[in-house]
RNA sequence: GCGGCCGUGGUCUAGUCCGGUCUAGGAUAGAAGCUUCCCAAGCUUCGGAUCCCGGGUUCGAAUCCCGGCGGCCGCACCA
């Protein structure tokens, strides 16, 4: 039995998480949360949150957006196109392969193979005589395989939508609102929490791996002519384990271990904010309880690459059984995503620079001369001038000085328009903005907590889990249910409930089996009271970890319980 | 999707090879009570199993056969 094993069989048994559906068989891919892992979720969640967007508050915002999206909005993601696998099947041992793959294997480099059709990827095959690698089989057609899950928006089967696979195109889609309803400040970063779906082929690894999951995801917008992380400084000394693009084309295992500050000096990350979030996760992942030692970054080679990727690095994590397993994305979009928006949506989507100083230019001014127009047209100027409208005024000047020019089958003749030169001061230009993205799994984080915090002594699961996650905070119980005591320990549960802290009073079996049942669900804290606290008003509190006892007075216990539960927790 | 192994109370498991003695045993966990009280002590009582689902063979199936679902491992997949 690993430690994945009795993880699992912990989870079951004190309602952290199980196989979703269960009693009708279960379905491959989705996870019920119970009361325990709930709670635990929720927290990691929380942390999250305070790390990501409260401490960085006027900077990044935290969002809500719908998790069915219209087709069109993944059409132009790219994710209708290209969250896809080309896979093909022997005939021979049913086999399945990626099609580009197994063709590369075969017939060598091949140009522009990325964005072959099914039907060129079909006729490349036979032409080269690709033919299965493991039985050398004929193979089947090539196909198309989605990873979207389809839907329909009400009852008209044409309106087709999707589950989104990952958060950020509601944040971009939202851009330009939030934009100006924040007042138009860059940088600025948009967060959300919420749950993506993705039609994997065959998950596996329990929590690992799901088709529905719960995504943190920030996507954060910069002018890429300032590209500066005002916050770089205070992270400019964290030290990052990385695995460059040169060290994985080299098949280097070992990471190096860079600071932050160096790691841009040297160029391995290529702009600071997505460095600054590597940072931060790097300490957010500590403290969830897994050690420095056991993370790293892993750079994605371009082929790896989501499509929208300029730069990707993983966060690993190790785990037990998996060994290395991606916790977080870190991509640098650029302003892939909001061209795409704007070309689609036909919004304007653009942000404005202002200029230092505005400097001022020539402009050439368009002046179409209405009455020669109308004398060659008649009813049709109209058209003719919108046609001239619809031209930069500099281009067609030019166009017009080798000859009339042609527009939707209207001649525009040079003496249709004068052109006029004006000086005119441009304070600003537009542009799109650039994105760094970091994204996180909050289930794998779950499971990623759990393993890191089970421990055994004497026979005894203790699950260490940091207390700032930890689902419960604090145990009360009295030491016998006589002579007042327990009425008492039930106040002092009471007390703490009020506190704000999670509490639960337990007075069943002895105390040594009501700490064993604290430990199991990784409570931190058990308050006990015994006949000494009905003389003087102390109480002891015991320690998770170490299973000391602390006397502490009543009237100091809730100060003394926040102090421990509150201060974050870097292990390394 | 393919191949291998596997599926028995909440959990872990005995039984499956070689069908009947299994109206399924144990441990642990849970509830009620007694007792003890600072690390799962003890006693009593209680609840809880369509033996993953469906079909077949048989007088008789947890056990044998077929199909499905689910799990793990390997291959493949994982923007």
């Amino acid at each position: 039995m690993d430690k994945y094993d009795k993880v699992v069989e912990l989870c079951r048994r004190r309602g952290f998480f199980w196989p979703s559906s269960e009693i009708y068989g279960g379905v491959a891919g989705f996870l019920d949360f119970g009361p325990m892992g709930t709670m635990l979720k929720r927290n990691i969640e929380r942390r999250w949150r305070e790390t990501f967007i409260q401490s960085h508050h006027g900077l990044v915002y935290e969002i809500e957006t719908p998790v069915v999206m219209p087709a069109r909005v993944f059409e132009a993601s790219g994710h209708v196109e290209n969250f896809t696998d080309v896979i093909v099947e022997c005939l021979q041992c049913h086999k399945r392969f990626r099609a580009d793959h197994l063709i590369l294997e075969q017939a060598g480099e091949i140009q522009g193979i990325e964005g072959m059709s099914t039907k060129e990827l079909d006729e490349l095959i036979s032409e080269k005589g690709v033919r299965c690698s493991e039985c050398r089989g004929p193979l089947g057609k090539v196909s198309r395989f989605n990873l979207l899950f389809r839907t329909n928006i009400g009852p008209y089967s044409e309106s087709v939508a999707y589950l989104r696979p990952e958060a950020a195109q509601g944040m971009f889609v939202n851009f330009k609102s939030i934009f100006n309803a924040m007042r138009e400040r860059l940088p600025m970063g948009l967060a959300q929490i919420g749950k993506v779906a993705r039609n994997e082929i065959s998950p596996r690894q329990g929590p690992i791996r799901l088709r529905e999951f719960t995504i943190m995801e920030v996507e954060f917008f910069f002018d890429p002519k300032a590209p500066g992380c005002t916050l770089i400084d205070e992270v400019s000394d964290v030290r990052l384990r990385l695995l460059t693009e040169d060290m994985v084309k080299t098949k280097t295992e070992e990471p190096m271990e860079v600071r932050v500050a160096e790691a841009l000096k040297e160029g391995y990350i290529k702009t600071e904010w997505l460095a600054y979030f590597m940072a931060l996760s790097t300490r957010f992942i500590s403290e969830l309880g897994a050690p420095t030692a056991s993370q790293m970054f892993v750079a994605k080679l371009p082929d790896e690459r989501a499509h929208y990727s300029a730069q990707t690095f993983d966060q690993l994590v190790r785990l037990d059984r998996w060994g290395w397993v991606e916790v977080s994305g870190h991509a640098y979009r650029t302003d892939y995503d909001l061209s795409r928006h704007i070309q689609y949506s036909g919004q304007d989507l653009s942000a404005f620079r202002k200029f230092q100083t505005p400097h001022p230019v020539r402009v050439t001014v368009a002046k179409p001369k209405v009455e020669r127009i109308s004398a060659d047209y008649g009813k049709e100027t109209g058209k003719i001038l919108s046609a001239i409208k619809g031209i930069d005024p500099g281009a067609l000047k030019s166009r017009l000085s080798s000859g009339p020019v042609e527009v939707d089958g209207l001649i525009i003749r040079s003496e249709y328009v004068e052109f006029l030169e004006k000086e005119e001061t441009l304070s600003g230009e537009r542009f799109v903005p650039h994105v760094a993205e970091p994204s996180f799994g909050a289930d794998r984080l779950t499971y990623l907590a759990l393993e890191c915090a089970y421990t055994e002594r004497e026979d005894r699961v203790v699950l260490k889990l940091p207390p700032s996650i930890a689902p419960v905070q604090v145990s009360v119980f009295p030491l016998v249910n006589r002579d007042g005591i327990w009425e008492k320990a039930f106040s002092i549960h009471d007390l703490v409930r009020r506190a704000g802290m999670i509490s639960e009073f337990d007075d069943s079996g002895s105390i040594g089996r009501r700490y064993a049942r604290a430990d199991e669900i990784g409570c931190p804290f058990a308050v006990t009271v015994d006949y000494q606290t009905m003389a003087d008003d102390t109480v002891t509190v015991r320690d998770r970890d170490s299973w000391e006892q602390t006397r502490v007075p009543v009237n100091g216990l809730k100060e003394f319980l926040w102090s421990r539960l509150a201060p974050l927790r870097f292990i390394t």
